[in-house]
RNA sequence: GGUGGGGUGACCGAGUGGCUAAUGGUAGCAGACUGUAAAUCUGCCGGGCUAACGCCCUACGUAGGUUCGAAUCCUACCCCCACCA
């Protein structure tokens, strides 16, 4: 039910095929993030014409509004947004993240106030795991103790071994309530599985304690990286990737947390990642920067008034194929949905290619060529 | 014709003697965004020179005047609006 096969690799690079009960995913292959059971501005439809695979889901939003037991009662995720193919769901140790300031990190777990009407909100590792169940993803993830990129190495120390100890407690609560599905007690409609994530901040010695850690708590349908992208140099997240992915075992797929930028993927994938999901595809599309294989394109820029072309020509994406560029920035100047809408799909549609495209060099073994001219000519246009 | 109100940078609109090249907003231009507190945020926005500090020029309807100093006070004129004839 949750096997991963890689079928070809090209240097660290993998091709494979992780098997969900919602269906397979073919790796590597960016997910688009739905925080809020929404990728945000777009239908189930728009998101499965760019191709993605699977999508995401939070713990922490989901919980807020409108609630687990709601989406649990309206038959889970899939049946609440319609997205039939797989699914993930983040646990909530972003925010631990994002939203310092209005939490406070105990070791029972961490008290969140409400960034929408300031109650107080505890959310513990038992907690994540009942409420991603309650949800009802392919794929729910272990409550982590996320610190920033720059955090010095105690910083980081604490952080990591807490997500180990809330690891031991994530993964017997999964356990129990996956005896429960066995038994017909639950009343939950299929199976999920529980990845953990390896943290460590920047600090090599205590990211390969934190990976050995998560290893002997193991064995894991899937292993993903987190604390990454959250403020260190794109050197240093280079180094921890290749410092943990050659001990990674071969046939569990890596998931790199909340990354990334186009370049990202393919730096990520040459060094042995499979899975990416990142915000930046939807969030600068409804800002107004559209990526492009020469780099970053401004939507609402000047020089864009009048034009008649396609966004990319290159692009087989609703938004390429259907509206040129004049028209585009048009929606963006009268700040019409539409805009936000189609920049969003150009993006994701984008990333999702590139994963593909990727996935076939692999198996075809000319990845890490095409990867190195694609990169070149992706930083060449001045990103 | 009379009375009253008003003319400020692309637009709207503050400012009623020095802290004013002139508050705010809009429009415009540029940039940022990495497991989403983000359809958000930041910067620029009279002209010229400078890498920059900064310097110079031109500006608050027009023309004069008062003053060390004026968008601000005075005079005349032009234009707009309202009401009355």
């Amino acid at each position: 039910m949750f096997e991963y096969v890689v079928e070809r690799t090209e240097g660290s690079a993998r091709a494979g095929t992780l098997t969900l009960p919602h269906g397979n995913v073919q790796t590597p292959a960016f997910m688009p993030v739905g925080t809020h059971a929404v990728v945000r501005g777009l239908s189930a439809a728009d998101v499965r014409r760019t191709g993605a695979q699977i999508i995401l889901g939070n713990t922490y939003h989901l919980h807020l509004r409108p609630g687990e037991s709601v989406v649990h009662a309206m038959g889970g995720l899939h049946r609440f947004t319609t997205w039939s193919g797989p699914m993930l769901t983040d646990s909530g140790g972003f925010q631990v993240f994002s939203l310092e300031g209005l939490r406070r990190i105990e070791e029972h777990g961490v008290q969140f106030q409400s960034h929408i009407d300031g109650t107080l909100r505890m959310l513990t590792p038992e907690s994540a795991v009942d409420i991603q169940w309650q949800l009802g993803a392919d794929i729910a993830m272990a409550f982590d103790h996320v610190v920033p990129g720059q955090s010095s190495y105690e910083a980081a120390r604490e952080g990591m071994e807490r997500t180990l100890r809330w690891l031991d407690r994530c993964k017997q609560r999964h356990a129990q309530l996956a005896g429960k599905l066995d038994s017909g007690e639950a009343g939950i409609p299929l199976p999920q599985t529980l990845w953990p994530i390896i943290q460590g901040g920047i600090h090599d010695e205590l990211r390969m304690r934190s990976l050995e850690g998560t290893l002997e708590r193991g064995p894991w349908t899937g292993v993903a990286i987190g604390g990454l992208s959250v403020g260190e140099s794109k050197p240093v997240m280079h180094r921890v990737i290749e410092l943990l992915t050659p001990a990674l075992p071969v046939n569990t797929p890596r998931y790199l947390m909340g990354v990334g930028f186009p370049p990202d993927l393919l730096e990520g994938i040459g060094r042995g990642i499979d899975l990416f999901d990142c915000v930046a595809a939807t969030r600068n599309g409804r800002h107004g920067t559209a990526w492009l294989p020469t780099g970053r394109l401004n939507v609402r820029g000047a020089a864009l008034k009048g034009s008649t072309a396609p966004l990319d020509p290159d692009c087989d994406c609703e938004t390429c194929t259907t509206y040129p560029r004049g028209y585009l920035r048009h929606l963006f100047m009268v700040e019409d949905i539409l805009g936000l809408r189609l920049v969003s799909i150009h993006n994701i549609r984008f990333l999702v290619r590139l994963g593909e495209e990727a996935r076939a060099r692999i198996l075809d073994g000319t990845f890490c060529g095409w990867s190195r001219g694609w990169l070149s000519r992706y930083y060449a246009g001045g990103d």
